[in-house]
DNA sequence: CTGAAAGCGCTAACAA
DNA sequence: TTGTTAGCGCTTTCAG
């Protein structure tokens, strides 16, 4: 396969407007369909940026118009089931608006975080989509400054910045609570990955034990873990916990994948679920339908929470600065299987 | 809560100029770094643009120097669990060389890969990762006329425009299908996701079946599904399969989603795995250790595929271009507990 | 060690 | 409908 003489320099407008007898402004207008240009003109300039095999300058252009079609979006991890989901939502709808997501990843680190945002916000996007309100007071102040619609997701326990779009995990962690309760479990133990940043498990545990002493009530052992498969490091924190107290009647998961760890040692030790233990998880994974028997969870609306967000962020691109839109979304409660009903 | 009298024109370097009394030229060496600055004015620039909370504007220092510390990151899906890895891989690699990952999904479809590759190279990154060999001829094009560092990563049955890194999948499937002779299986059974682009599946099962040829033998019954929850997609088609094909011997599914789900299935009818039943799966993720059982599976090498990936696009963006390495990773057979030992 | 001039490749705002 | 003229905010280069 013989090489072209590959061109050394990349292409520019004014090759484009050399090879099509067009001055530069008008093939502009033609690459971005902007204006009015006659139609034997438009298909020579298309036919010569085609040919050349030209791509526009897209830094060039930004600078030019101080337009980025750019929404910076930062979550916490990847690896999580959790946010791919939201992106989802956040990419169905920016999809047909022009806009293009990018995605930056904290690893739960709010020093990373703040890096990370500094870094694409000295891209100007058009709008930031962040997870969660917890901030540094530098990150919050770059937010602030920023003249961007700013969305922050998952979690509207707080304040936000500017708009957000979530779920209370406060009150989702009270509502599991009293469901647990209802059902006549007295015996209540926590399971939870170790993540001092992980701020929405701790206040849906905050919710839940409020929630549990109304009723007298108290979490009776914990165990944390931190990194890992989390379906296996469920298996082993249920098997300590189950050791260490057995009479437990209830194990509440700070998420779903070790609730699922949790489930498929009980079923695989012969444990009479829910009639002798219940079990209940957190997010409503799609993981979970392939399981032998569904878990009790809730569903954390995240691909309405991507959708919402976009279009807030979309919205105000369009309409110019409105600010300050906050949407509540009301997780199901999904009692699956794993708790006795009522 | 008052708000500042927020400045409605982002901050320039001007603006940090003026407020420390220093050029904008010098001010912008501080900020970068470069040459020597003397202790005394580079903190009284370093004062001046913290306090106004200055964030440089890359769009034009990337335009002014020809220089963008951007890599395109181009990969089917994030929601598959097995590109999370390699994009861990990647970021571990580019955290210490000033290189940024930016990432684009395709969704496993040629026509979108071509667009989010067109969108990323406008921006002209400095390197572009892309999963797969088989790209659309302009997608082709364009990378090789980009004049930057591509690397085609997963897959290295095939050319590449430049450097590749990934593992044979013909060869993992001829490989897989060794072993599973060897331990004595006859009537095999194949479980794959109808994806047409998913081209890694299908140089796989090609290697498989080539392999089974060599034996006299052929794949008995298929399997397709597509959409949906992996894992109860594996359940059901382990059904659907062993419904219509009761006298299959072994299962070899494309992932180990599926796969996993096919194990579930069978431990929880009782099915003698892996005496009456072998089973077998593709990738080796995190997953599967939390299984009751050890799915036979091979490692697809994702985090190394990333991170050799990353050497090599900040190796050439150092040196200057070197271009067309292909590194050839090993996957390892991990034998587990469903398939008999010989 | 510091500054002034020029221009990166494109587009806004006019003018023709 | 098309072209011309100025920059966008920064960095390169070269001069002090």
């Amino acid at each position: 396969m013989a090489k072209d003489p590959v061109p050394r320099r990349t292409l520019t407008l004014r090759d484009v407007s050399e090879a099509s007898g067009v001055s530069e402004m008008t093939v502009s207008r033609v690459l971005r369909s902007r204006g009015d240009v006659s139609v034997s003109t438009r298909e020579r300039v298309l036919e010569a940026a085609r040919a050349l095999g030209y791509v526009p300058n897209k830094i060039a252009g930004a600078l030019a118009s101080q337009r980025v079609n750019l929404v910076a979006v930062i979550i916490p991890s990847l690896s999580n089931m959790v946010f791919p989901e939201v992106m989802t939502g956040i990419s169905d709808v920016l999809e047909d608006t022009g806009l293009q997501p990018v995605v930056g990843v904290t690893n739960y680190s709010p020093e990373r975080e703040e890096k990370v945002l500094y870094e694409m916000l000295s891209w100007r996007p058009s709008g930031v989509i962040i997870a969660g309100l917890e901030h540094t007071p530098a990150a919050r102040a770059m937010l602030q400054n920023a003249g961007i619609p700013i969305v922050e997701v998952m979690d509207i326990d707080g304040t936000p910045v500017d708009s957000a779009v979530g779920i209370s995990h406060f009150r989702a962690g009270r509502h599991m609570a009293a469901a647990i309760v209802a059902a006549g479990y007295r015996r209540i133990g926590f399971l939870g990955t170790m993540m001092p940043h992980d701020h929405r498990a701790r206040k849906r545990l905050e919710g839940f034990e409020e929630e549990l002493a109304k009723s007298g009530l108290e979490v009776q052992d914990r165990e944390f873990y931190s990194g890992g498969s989390q379906l296996l490091k469920g298996r082993e924190m249920t098997e300590a916990i189950l050791t260490r107290s057995p009479d437990l009647d209830f194990l509440y998961y700070s998420n779903d994948m070790i609730a699922a760890g949790g489930l498929l040692y009980c079923l695989h030790h012969g444990i009479d679920v829910p009639g002798k233990l219940g079990l209940a998880g957190f997010n409503g994974v799609e993981l979970l339908e392939g399981l032998p028997c569904r878990l009790a969870t809730m569903d954390a609306c995240r691909h309405e929470i991507g959708r919402r967000a976009a279009e807030i962020i979309a919205g105000q691109h369009e309409a110019g600065a409105t600010g300050g839109i906050i949407t509540e979304l009301e997780p199901k409660l999904q009692p699956g299987d794993t708790i006795r009903s009522t």
